[in-house]
DNA sequence: TAACAAGTTGACCGCGCGGTCCGTTTCGCG
DNA sequence: CGCGAAACGGACCGCGCGGTCAACTTGTTA
């Protein structure tokens, strides 16, 4: 049986307050924030999420295939080099920034599984992108997934200010890919 | 009238206790635990530090004083460049790692103070790489106060494994510090 | 429009934390 | 020694959180 009407509307507008909230406050933001917010009681997160982890979970879930879909369609560029770019610029630039710390906990098996069908997803975005030679020889999918997360998390750390800082970032960061002048590196990629 | 002698010794074992349990639990770690780790009772923390921001800062203090301090060691070497990353290195194999995201909070004009005269450091640092050609021109102290805590931060989501990983991801940060091949940055430096 | 299921609500519970307090222990000095 | 002050310990308090529940409201469907 499909979801009623209103609780569809209500599970909506739960998700995006979430996500706000956690943006503005951090993970541990309290659920009833997040219900105020939508202008809901406590009781309605719950019965659409059981566990704060649920709704975290929903989150993780819900930004890992938007960008699974987006290194999808970039994947087929034919500047391979560009397209890793704007992926990474794609996941830095989502306004819903939850800092990808959360991963660290188990989010259930759904949410694994989608990890893996974008690590997979990078790993042929950068396997391209090396093949045509606008990356450095040494890195990895594994690399990339680690470190697309670092202009927004360098950031995070400030009072804001300047909303598009992490553009510079990703750009020296981005530098550090590239093959030309790269240094040798010490420690193999992970895993 | 200074410490008396067993007070000192605590609160060595405090700080010590402190630091490991922050680095192993994460920041949230409660006093109850740090307090056990050292053997003493949960009193005695707040005896030393009356406030679990007051640890935090001790603990923070010391580290900027520590990096402070091998900053100005290296801030007359011959080769510019190769101190800078060794400052970057220093300051990544801490094996207090703390999350720098603890600075948000106020710490005290202690620790802001202490900043100030880090940043500085770091200013006189970068300006002499620079003018080396060691690094690009375009980068400052700013920049790198910001980026230096980040090879941490990206090898902390990981269930760990391999303890030297840090180092990988400062030497590809660090070669998109260096001139050679560095693209024109998007957005100017922060204050 | 009647009637039932699905959805909503906020008072409520238990727990774990930061922080307090006072009876007890220990240091250090004459 | 012995004594006073400094330091210690752990039971205790209040608060804020995640999560529950039973009474109430509302969408849906025939």
């Amino acid at each position: 049986m499909p979801l009623r009407a209103d609780a569809a509307r209500n599970r909506e507008s739960l998700l995006a307050a979430a996500i706000t909230e956690f943006a503005e406050q951090g993970m541990d933001a309290p659920i009833a924030a997040i219900a105020r917010r939508a202008g809901l009681g406590k009781g309605t997160v719950f019965r659409h999420f059981p566990t704060k982890d649920d709704l975290v979970g929903a989150i993780v879930l819900d930004r890992i295939a938007r960008l699974t879909a987006a290194g999808e369609r970039l994947s087929t560029a034919a500047d391979a080099g560009a397209a890793l770019l704007e992926f990474m610029t794609t996941a830095a630039q989502e306004r819903e920034r939850l800092d990808l710390s959360v991963l660290q906990g188990d989010l259930g098996a759904e949410v694994a599984a989608a990890q893996t069908r974008m690590s997979a997803v990078i790993d042929a975005l950068v396997d391209r992108a090396r093949e045509q030679g606008a990356v450095r020889a040494d890195i990895t999918g594994a690399d990339v997934m680690l470190l697309m997360c670092v202009p927004n998390d360098v950031v995070k750390h400030l009072p804001s200010g300047a909303p598009d800082l992490w553009r510079r970032y990703l750009a020296i960061l981005f530098d550090g890919l590239r093959p030309e002048g790269a240094h040798p590196l010490p420690v193999p990629p992970p895993s």
